[in-house]
DNA sequence: TGTACATCAGTGAACGCGCGTTCACTGATGTAC
DNA sequence: TGTACATCAGTGAACGCGCGTTCACTGATGTAC
C-alpha cells in the first residue's frame, strides 16, 4: 500500500498506480454512499488527477463500478471467513457443522451492518433517501403481524416467541424476494422458484 | 379512471386532476424503472404538461417520490389482503391461522415478482445495473455451499433438503440484512438486531 | 556512459445530456354583482 | 341573464449542476543504439 496512491497533490508527472487508487477512490465511494456514489469524476477528483485520465485504466463508468463491486464482494467473503475462523478445532462434526452455519450468517450480517455501502454494492441494491414511511393505509408489517397474532391465539406459537417474530418471518420472505429481483438469483427460472417458495414458508412455519 | 388524465394532449387549458395524473405516471415510472426513474421531468412529460406544472402539485421531486412510495406500499398490502381474502371460514383457528401465515407470505412475494419496480420503490431499494458477477475470489454463495454440505455430512440435514437449501438460508439472512440496513427496521437500536440475529440463525437451523 | 527517440499516461478544454428548480407571465375558469 | 373581475393552474424560458465521454495535446519515462 503506498501512501503516495491516494494523495492528490503528486510530485511526479506520472501517477505511477493510479488504477489502484482510482479503485480505491470507488470502494471509499461506495463505503459511504453505496454503488450510486461510484462516479469517475468523483473518484478522480479524490485522486488528484484529470477526469479522462480514468479512461486509461477503466474503460467506462461501469467498468469502474464493476470493479468495485467486485472488491465488495470479496470484503463480504472475507467477512464471513473471519468468523469462520474462530471455530474451535476439537468439535463434534456436528457441533462443527452448526457452528460454521451460525459462522457464515454471522459474518455475513456483521459485514452488512459494517459496510452498508459496500454490501449494497456488493449485492446490487441502492440507497434511497426514503423519508419515515407513516401512511395510513393497510400496513403489510400490520397485516403480518395481525397473522402472527393469530397464531398465537391458535395455541401454534408459543407466546414467549411471538415477540419479534415478525421480524424473522419478514426477513425470510423479504430476503429471498431481494434474492431474486436484485440478487444472485436473477438468472434462476420461474419453476425453480415456485418449488422454493414454499419451502421458505415451511422453514419459517416449523422454526419461528 | 378519467381516460383524459394521462392523455398528453388536452383541449382544456386546466387540466383537470393534475395531481392524480402526475402521481399516477409516478407509479408507471417506478414499476419500470425502480424509485430513480421517478423523475419530475419526465412526470410531467408524460402527463403532456410543463415540467414546472408540478410545482403547482408537489412540493419537490422528493414529494413526488414520496407519494408514488406510499401508493406502492398500498398496493403490497392489497396483494397480501387478496390472498388472505382465498381462505375458507370453515377451518380451525389452527389451520386458519397457518393458512394467514402462509398468505400473507404469498402475497407479499407474488407482489414482489410481478411488480419489482413498485416493490423496490416501497421499500427503498433501487436497481443497480449489474452485470454477471463472475470473479475469482472467495464467494460467500460457495462458503454458505460448503457449510451445508458439512451439515448434510454430519448427518443434521437429511439429503434430500440439501438442494436449494442456500436459497433458503441466504434469503432469511440477507432479508434481515436489507430490513436493517435499508428498510423499516432502520430505527431499531443495536441490543434490539443483536437479540435478533440469534433467534433469526435458530430459526433457519430448526426450520431448514 | 551518453544521446536520440518512441511510447503512452495524464492534461486541458469542450460537448451534450437530463435533471431540479426559479421567474415573470397569461389566460380559462368561476364568482360577485 | 349578462358582465367585470380576481384567482391560480399551467406556460415558456432560463439557470446551474454533475455527470460520462471525446478530442488533440504534451512531456516524463525508459529503451535502443
Amino acid at each position: 500500500m503506498s501512501n503516495a496512491t491516494i494523495r492528490p497533490f503528486r510530485t511526479t508527472y506520472r501517477h505511477g498506480d493510479l488504477r489502484r487508487a482510482l479503485l480505491e477512490a470507488g470502494i471509499e465511494l461506495a463505503r459511504t454512499g453505496g454503488p450510486a456514489a461510484v462516479t469517475l469524476r468523483e473518484a478522480t477528483r479524490r485522486t488528484g488527477v484529470a477526469p479522462n485520465a480514468a479512461y486509461r485504466h477503466f474503460a467506462s463508468q461501469q467498468d469502474l463500478l464493476q470493479a468495485v463491486r467486485s472488491a465488495a464482494l470479496s470484503a463480504v467473503a472475507r467477512s464471513m471467513q473471519a468468523e469462520l475462523a474462530t471455530i474451535g478445532f476439537d468439535l463434534s462434526p456436528i457441533a462443527s457443522a452448526r457452528a460454521s452455519l451460525r459462522a457464515i450468517g454471522t459474518g455475513y450480517l456483521r459485514f452488512a451492518r459494517t459496510e452498508p455501502g459496500l454490501f449494497r454494492t456488493a449485492f446490487g441494491t441502492v440507497r434511497a433517501p426514503g423519508q419515515s414511511p407513516d401512511h395510513k393505509d393497510a400496513n403489510p408489517y400490520e397485516l403480518l403481524g395481525a397473522a402472527l397474532d393469530q397464531m398465537e391465539a391458535a395455541g401454534i406459537l408459543p407466546a414467549g416467541r411471538r415477540p419479534g417474530a415478525e421480524y424473522l418471518a419478514w426477513s425470510a420472505v423479504h430476503g429471498l424476494a431481494m434474492l431474486v429481483i436484485d440478487g444472485p438469483l436473477q438468472a434462476m427460472n420461474t419453476q425453480q422458484i415456485d418449488a422454493l417458495i414454499p419451502r421458505l414458508l415451511e422453514m419459517v412455519e416449523n422454526g419461528i
